[in-house]
RNA sequence: CGCGGGGUAGAGCAGUCCGGUAGCUUGCCAGGCUCAUAACCUGGAGGUCGUGAGGUUCAAAUCCCACCCCCGCAA
C-alpha cells in the first residue's frame, strides 16, 4: 500500500520505521526545522531526520490550508496517509484525498483525553491505563470513528518519559493491524469526553500545599519535561520522581520530615523526593544529591 | 554569534576572584566501641584537578589561549 506519513515529534518516528518495514512510504509530511535548543540553531524534527535516513522525500509545508500545499499532496496519490502527532490541522480537501482518507494515531483511549497532551494528562489526573486510539480522522478535534484500540498500563512507577516510550511502540504495532485487518469504524461515545489541554510551563511549579498523592501525580506526568520544580535559596531543584509515603507527623506543609527527603505535603500527606536535578547539573538520585546538597530535617522548602 | 552554570578520589561537591603541601560529605578496606541506631571512634587505600610535551611564572586546580564534553534558561 502507498502510504504517507505525516508526524513530527519522537514519538511519530517508531510508527514511521514500522510503516516502512510493512508498506511502502512515498512521502512524509513533517514540521519545517525550526531554531532549537542552545545557539538556537536550525534542527529538523527526529522524523524528518529519520525519513531522510530511509531517503523518502520530505515535505514541510508551513500550512496545508494555504497555497498548493493541499494540492500537492492530493498529487502524491496516496492511498492512505498515516498521521501521529504531526501539529498542523488537515483541511478536509487533504482528509479527502487519499482513497482510503487519513487515520490518526492517538495516545489514549478517546474520547478520554482528546488533543494536545493525552500522555501527561492521564498520568497526571491519575488514571490507571490509558492507551492508543487508531481512528478515521475527520474535520473535528480527535472526534472520527475509532478503527482499533491498544490499552497500557499506568502504575505508580509510570513516567511521561516510560509510558511516552510505550504508547510510541504500542502505536507502531497497532497502525500495522489496523492497515491489515481494516476493521469496521466505531463512532465514539459521547459520554466520557474530555480534553488534553496543552502543558504549561507555568504548571511545573510544585504547590506544597496540595495532596502528596497529587504532587506525586504531577511529577510523574512532567517527568522529563517540562519538570516539575520547586525553588530553595534560590535554586531551582527539578523532581522526575517521588515516591508517597504514610506520616504520622503533624509539621507544616513544605517542611522536611527526615535526613532523606521525605516532604510533608496538605492534610498530614508526605512525599518522597527520589530523583532530583539543580540548575547546571545532571539528574540524580536523591542519594546522590544530598552529597552534595544540604537539605536537613526541619528545613522548611516550601517558603 | 541568543543568555548562563559546570568537568577536582567510585559517587556528590568545596577550593579558582586574591597562584604557594589536594579538601569535605559519602562509599570502599582494616580495626575498635555499643542493648541498640543510616550510631560513634581510629587508621588506610583511592586524584594525569576535561584535553593541549600550549602560554605566563621560581611556582598553575587557580591567571591567559585553543579545543572537547555535560547541563540550566530562553525559543
Amino acid at each position: 500500500m502507498k502510504v504517507v506519513f505525516m508526524g513530527t515529534p519522537e514519538f511519530s518516528v517508531p510508527v514511521l520505521e514500522s510503516l516502512v518495514k510493512h508498506h511502502e512510504v512515498i512521502a512524509v509530511y513533517t514540521q519545517p526545522a525550526r531554531p532549537a535548543g542552545r545557539g538556537n540553531k536550525l534542527i529538523p524534527s527526529p522524523v524528518q531526520q529519520k525519513a531522510e535516513s530511509f531517503g523518502i522525500p520530505v515535505f514541510t509545508p508551513i500550512s496545508l490550508r494555504k497555497g498548493t500545499a493541499s494540492d500537492e499532496f492530493a498529487a502524491l496519490n496516496a492511498d492512505i496517509a498515516v498521521v501521529c502527532a504531526y501539529g498542523l490541522i488537515l483541511p478536509k480537501k487533504v482528509l479527502e484525498a487519499p482513497k482510503k482518507g487519513c487515520i490518526n494515531i492517538h495516545a489514549s483511549l478517546l474520547p478520554r483525553w482528546r488533543g494536545a497532551a493525552p500522555i501527561q494528562r492521564a498520568i497526571e489526573a491519575g488514571d490507571k491505563e490509558t492507551g492508543i486510539t487508531i481512528m478515521q480522522m475527520d474535520e473535528g478535534l480527535d472526534t472520527g470513528d475509532m478503527l482499533l484500540k491498544g490499552i497500557v498500563e499506568i502504575t505508580p512507577e509510570t513516567t511521561a518519559s516510560t509510558l511516552h516510550d510505550a504508547l510510541s511502540q504500542k502505536g507502531a504495532e497497532l497502525i500495522i493491524q489496523a492497515l491489515e485487518e481494516n476493521p469496521t469504524p466505531q463512532k465514539q461515545p459521547e459520554e466520557g469526553v474530555t480534553y488534553a489541554e496543552k502543558i504549561q510551563k507555568s504548571e511545573a511549579y510544585i504547590d506544597w500545599f496540595m495532596d502528596a498523592e497529587k504532587i506525586k501525580n504531577k511529577i510523574m506526568a512532567f517527568n522529563p519535561y517540562p519538570a516539575a520544580h520547586f525553588i530553595y535559596r534560590g535554586e531551582r531543584i527539578k523532581v522526575f520522581n517521588a515516591v508517597v509515603e504514610k506520616t504520622t507527623s503533624k509539621a507544616p506543609v513544605g517542611e522536611v520530615l527526615d535526613s532523606n527527603l521525605l516532604i510533608a505535603c496538605r492534610g498530614g500527606t508526605a512525599l518522597r523526593l527520589t530523583e532530583l536535578q539543580r540548575e547546571g547539573k545532571k539528574k540524580m538520585s536523591a542519594e546522590d544529591f544530598l552529597k552534595g546538597f544540604e537539605l536537613k530535617k526541619g528545613k522548611n522548602i516550601a517558603v
